[in-house]
RNA sequence: GGAGGCGUCGCCUAGUCCGGUCUAUGGCGCCCGCCUGCUAAGCGGGUUGAGGGUCAAACCUCUCGCGGGUUCAAAUCCCGCCGCCUCCGCCA
């Protein structure tokens, strides 16, 4: 939820963030209407409130014929207060609705636009030349008995696969790469539930316009998170934080879980979309004024890590339109996908500021009192896109990878071998 | 899953049986001031958070795990839920 105060102070800045994003300034006006209706019930229910308190002292003293009349009048008023109440919770709620709906501010420098509108930043790397014609993530899989997509079907349906042999150790290694990468920036490893309560899911924004996205639990009021962003944010909800103790930051290890109901007939082919996968994501809590630059280190952590795997990416700038409902600046790292010719997004980091905290009663306290943080969020590594672009980057000729050095220590091995046939 | 116990403003705690003067007690910690060679002790004051209000204050409302209910009135009575603890059952 964004500060309310700056919709009420400054409104037509909220209604370019909104156009920057591609929206109308309908919920604005809503917003809006809702609040001075919300300060209108709360003043007459305070009111109201008041008077009956101050009538109530008196009872107890009160004798006979005086005490029957004070309890006549403070019944009638005694129902007036109920019918306040329930009108100050009615537009309390509309207030609630009204300004949850309003996404994060964008941040200026954020490119204006939709999903293609984003900037390219900077390019790592060239896309390799092959001498030989490249195989695909999934004939790869197949040749080194690392991905099974046709089990993953049988068993789970379309979008699961298993990982195997090579490929489960491929998985540990990047853990292990990961949290070591993590603890060397000064992350405190995390194992986080991958099932939440709504509080948690609505709090960071996924049960909104992403709700279609996410799996419910069958007779539970519970879900299945697609990132433990969720969990993590979640984590020191209703609390307030020492200012000494951030900025905190953790490295999450989760199963991801995602419907992808808008991506029919897109990716359907690998383990580029999948409906399950896992993931180390870092999440900070820090704070406002702090939250641009811990933005720029956890891009600069991602880069470090592809770095080590060697791997050629594209670094950009998410445009307004597709930075989701928390953020306020979204950096995409794009690997470089040689049997597609693109590069296909590998992590990403979003600076949610106070967005996700106002939702979940997430504060700091600091010298000069109680306020609010910041949260962030970035991939260190999502293992199956990492892994489609280590073996379509690494492959040699005779269907054989080469492990990138930084993950050999971990692998126990400088190359994945084809299994014979 | 079953039985029982517990949940009070940072921590501990009084209050709950028997509703009103609870505007929530006391201690610890912390902050400010006084006293004081210094420190400690002592003395005085302050110390949950949110919302409304105000130039700022004063002030008002809500907040005793959460949500309902009863009542003129709820920390206190009733119902539901959540969490923690103990015991039993079951399992990894």
């Amino acid at each position: 939820m964004i500060d309310p105060r700056i919709l009420r102070d400054e409104p037509d800045r909220v209604r370019a963030a909104q156009a920057k994003r591609g929206l109308s300034g309908d919920s604005v006006d809503r917003a809006l209407a809702a609040d001075s209706a919300r300060r209108e019930a709360i003043a007459t229910f305070e009111a109201k409130r008041a008077e009956q308190k101050k009538l109530g002292k008196l009872i107890p003293q009160a004798q006979g014929d005086e005490k029957q009349a004070l309890l006549a009048q403070t019944k009638t008023l005694a129902a007036e207060v109920k019918e306040a109440e329930a009108a100050q919770t009615t537009a309390e709620q509309e207030w609630h609705d009204a300004l949850w709906s309003i996404p994060n501010l964008a941040a200026d420098e954020a490119p204006a636009g939709g999903e293609d509108d984003f900037t390219v930043l900077e390019t790592v790397g060239t896309p390799r030349e092959f001498d030989f014609e490249p195989r695909d993530h999934i004939e790869l899989g197949r040749i080194l008995g690392a991905i099974d997509i046709e089990r993953g079907a049988k068993v789970s349906g379309s979008r699961f696969y298993f990982l195997t042999g090579a490929g489960a150790e491929l998985e540990f290694a990047l853990i292990n790469l990961a949290n070591e990468h993590a603890r060397e920036h000064g992350f405190t490893q995390v194992i986080a539930p991958s099932m939440v309560k709504p509080r948690a899911m609505d709090g960071t924004g996924f049960l909104g316009q992403a709700a279609d996205d996410v799996y419910r639990i069958e007779g539970q009021e519970m879900y299945l998170v697609g990132t433990s962003e969720v969990p993590m944010a979640a984590y020191h909800s209703d609390e307030i934080l020492d200012a000494e103790s951030l900025p905190l930051r953790y490295a999450a290890f989760s199963p991801c879980f995602r419907k992808e109901a808008g991506s029919h007939g897109k990716d359907t082919k690998g383990i580029i979309r999948v409906h399950w996968f896992d993931k180390v994501e870092m999440f900070v809590y820090t704070t406002l004024e702090d939250s641009f630059a811990e933005h720029r280190r956890l891009l600069e952590i991602e880069k470090s890590f592809l770095d080590k795997l060697e791997l050629v990416y594209q670094v950009i700038d998410t445009a307004a339109g597709d930075l989701g409902l928390s953020a306020q600046r979204k950096f995409d790292l794009e690997a470089w996908i040689p049997t597609q010719g693109k590069y296909r997004e590998l992590t990403s980091t979003s600076n949610c500021t106070d967005f996700q905290t106002r939702r979940l009663d997430t504060r700091g306290r600091f010298p000069e009192g109680v306020g609010p943080v910041a949260t962030l969020n970035g991939t260190l590594c999502a293992m199956t896109r990492t892994i489609v672009a280590i073996l379509e980057t690494h492959q040699q000729a005779d269907g054989s990878v080469r492990v990138p050095k930084a993950l050999q220590p971990w692998l126990g091995r400088d190359v994945l071998e084809p299994l014979s046939r």
